[in-house]
DNA sequence: TTATTTGCGGTCTTATTAGACCTCACACAT
DNA sequence: ATGTGTGAGGTCTAATAAGACCGCAAATAA
């Protein structure tokens, strides 16, 4: 069950992960490709409407080439 | 689909988090009661046989006390 | 011994992710 | 105007996480 209050928290997350992205300079499809994750579903992660997996965690964190806490290193929904 | 690959990450997490919660002190029903994660689930987890998802992750940190990252703090499979 | 706790694994149903593909509108350059 | 790249969503199937419950064997306590 996805509760209102995941909501929130995929969608802080979501923005955290576009940050990222943004300031690595990756397009979706090009970030897509480096991690072999569908660039619609990424866009789906950073909107927040999925709650990703573990391993789908650590692929993103292999196209950002950054180590996986820096996705979870931000702050958390005020 | 989940790899071999896969499940040689996840069990690696789960050793972590096992660490983790035995650091803390807790069993796996008294960490069941402060996350509100069924106990045989954690124990999946633990042993490295399911998928978590993202805010499955987040629950674990708040029965950890510890902030997420220190979920992913920790030496990958070697 | 007896009782309690603990780790662990199984089962079942439902909700949802994964994964692949497609379409569209918009921007920008050619 | 034509082509290209981009963000954003929609659709479909198969795989699986979520969630709740149960039982058991070994360790621990009484």
């Amino acid at each position: 069950m996805i509760t209102p209050q995941d909501k929130k928290v995929l969608k802080r997350f979501g923005e955290h992960l576009r940050k990222l992205r943004k300031e690595k300079g990756l397009s979706l499809r090009e970030m897509s490709y480096a991690c072999s994750i569908d660039n619609s579903k990424i866009a789906k992660i950073e909107k927040g409407m999925i709650n990703i997996t573990f391993t789908t965690l650590l692929q993103l964190a292999v196209a950002l080439e950054a180590n996986p806490t820096v996705l979870l290193a931000y702050e958390p929904a005020e």
